[in-house]
DNA sequence: CTCTCTGCAAAGCATTTGCACATTG
DNA sequence: CAATGTGCAAATGCTTTGCAGAGAG
């Protein structure tokens, strides 16, 4: 059985009412992944086929206002959602736009102390990490050794 | 006069031919704001009226990827663009949406640290701090003061 | 003179919203 | 049962793109 009580118990002391379109949004992200709306409804609806895009945008709104739930904005796509178990960075690789999440503890501590220089309140912090993954990298050395087997000239 | 000639050399370096669009938008981002395209499109016509919205895109598009610069999203609101003279990070409040640059010299090592981990390779970081800003913590305490004032209870 | 760039306007996505009906507490 | 949430579809906002003419090297 889906023992969802912990997941939804956010929910149940908020503002807003536990519905079965938003214990299935939570749920759709309880694998820790990083997923656009489009993709959460995919999940959503294999549970309850008559989910709307609308419902999940307006759900993750509310789950990023409990707290429950954080966003992902990169330029030039569409936002990235995960559920907000702990908190941890984010290694982007810019080529193929694979989120890995690191832990990095001393970050934290250093933006609070640059936030109360600025008498900032209420403070959180992300780090971004990107670059190429040692995968894509692997791809890549990989074409230009194939492009200089064939003589080819850059 | 516009001694522009350190901003325009990246351009003329690269494969990209320099315009007086391109220099104008370069320009309109010599101050170190944090700007949106829109923005952007209102600095430059004021010396070139004919620029189109597109063409601002475009060229941003071009400056990003000669390095000189730097995009930042936010979920559910537009990129704001900004020249990439120096690293830095960044102190967005949440409520004013106001961007401050910070330093944060050590970020830089921790991100390369982690990212070796990883086995990334050519890689960047960013360091966003989110919070509210002095001036809107104060406007907030006000109004809960007023509230009070009034007897209104919550 | 050729290749690249620009303006314009239309198209493309991601996200938001108004409204009538369904559901929750 | 009153208040809130949902589905649908239309609207909005940001960004991209096709094309014909203009400009850079």
């Amino acid at each position: 059985m889906h023992d969802s009580k912990g997941v939804d118990a956010g929910l149940l002391q908020s503002k807003y009412r536990l519905t079965k379109q938003r214990a299935a949004v939570l749920r759709a992200l309880e694998d820790g992944a990083h997923l656009t709306a489009e993709t959460i409804l995919e999940r959503v609806r294999r549970h309850l086929p008559s989910v709307s895009l609308g419902t999940v945008y307006r759900t993750l709104d509310i789950l990023r206002d409990i707290g429950l739930v954080q966003a992902f904005a990169h330029a030039g796509a569409a936002a990235r959602y995960e559920a907000a178990l702990d908190k941890h960075h984010h290694l982007l690789c810019t080529t193929c736009n694979t989120i890995t999440n690191v832990k990095a503890p001393n970050v934290a501590a250093l933006a609070r102390q640059i936030a109360e220089e600025h008498r900032f309140s209420e403070v959180d912090c992300m780090l971004t990490i990107t670059g190429t993954c040692a995968q894509c990298g692997n791809s890549l050395h990989e074409i230009v050794r194939r492009h200089e087997a064939v003589g080819a000239t850059v």
